[in-house]
DNA sequence: CACGGATCCTGATGGC
DNA sequence: TGCCATCAGGATCCGT
């Protein structure tokens, strides 16, 4: 579900509240996606310092090692001081001296995994291949270029793989590419420098948008304090297939790219 | 190495 | 109402 602007959403709803809390207690439900990741025992005592966020992966800083939470499609933090009871999909818990932070995620495609330093191994195996942080200054529009120029897949592709740039997921990489006024289907080294210019500034202004907008509530998202966001309401095409383009009036054309659907305006987009 | 496809899991939705 | 197929915000792994 969450891509970067549903990640960032969550470490702003609650760092500031958590920062400082000692750990309690730790407890994990039923399997997540890397089971073994998490040492319950090692965390009581320690102290969660900051929350930091790396592409979708939100990084807790503890007072020895740190504590890697991916919410992979279905999940979602909580952070509240009188937690309600556990329901069946909470499989993390972390019970500290501010709060009580519980991961929910019914399919379970999410992480929690403890790493003894964010240059770990351990850290580095999921960290390690990331690209750049699209709403850093380390983005910019000639390395873009001349990273697109080395992929010879299809733009989409390139995008939601996350080597080049990263947290563009699904929906993002859709508006994304409808704002650039870019083909999902255009090969990623076919791209001109003034076009992957517009793709970059597009990216910046989508992601940025979203994180203002609280993120994108499809379902169930809801930042750590259980506020949904508001972007998907701004779709130019994600999720509107069938309906017409908002700017030419063209029927939005839905397609699939690698078992996902990809939304697009073919008058609009070249 | 690069690529396409299957895969993990649960829930919602739509057709018959 | 019930049953079945399809689809959903992600990312890894496996075969070619």
């Amino acid at each position: 579900m969450p891509e970067l602007p549903e990640v960032e959403v969550t470490r702003l709803s609650f760092a500031s509240r958590i920062a400082g809390a000692r750990i309690l207690s730790a407890q994990l439900g039923k399997p997540l996606r890397w089971p073994l990741g998490v040492p319950v025992m090692q965390l009581v005592g320690r102290e969660v310092q900051a929350v930091r966020r790396r592409g979708k992966y939100l990084l807790l800083d503890l007072d020895e090692g740190l504590l890697l939470i991916h919410l992979g499609m279905s999940g979602s933090l909580r952070f509240s001081s009188q937690p309600p009871a556990l329901s069946v999909h909470d499989h993390f818990e972390l019970v500290t001296s501010q709060g009580t932070l519980r991961l929910n995620d019914p399919r379970r495609f999410g992480a929690v995994v403890f790493a003894p330093a964010e240059d770990s191994a351990v850290a580095q195996k999921l960290l390690g291949k990331l690209g750049v942080e699209p709403l850093s200054d380390a983005f910019e529009a000639r390395t873009f270029h001349a990273e697109l120029k080395r992929h010879h897949v299809v733009i989409k592709q390139v995008l939601l793989a996350g080597h080049v740039v990263v947290g563009v997921g699904n929906i993002y990489a859709c508006e994304v590419l409808f704002l650039a006024g870019i083909r999902p289907t255009l090969r990623a080294d076919r791209l001109s420098f003034p076009r992957a210019v517009k793709l970059h500034a597009a990216i910046r202004h989508v992601l940025a948008r979203a994180v203002d907008r609280g993120g994108s509530t499809l379902r169930d998202f809801s930042n750590a304090s259980g506020e949904a966001g508001h972007f998907q309401l701004e779709a130019m095409v994600y999720g509107r297939a069938d309906q017409p383009c908002q700017i030419c009036g063209t029927l939005v054309k839905s397609i699939r790219q690698g078992q996902r659907s990809t939304f697009f305006c073919r008058v609009c987009q070249r």
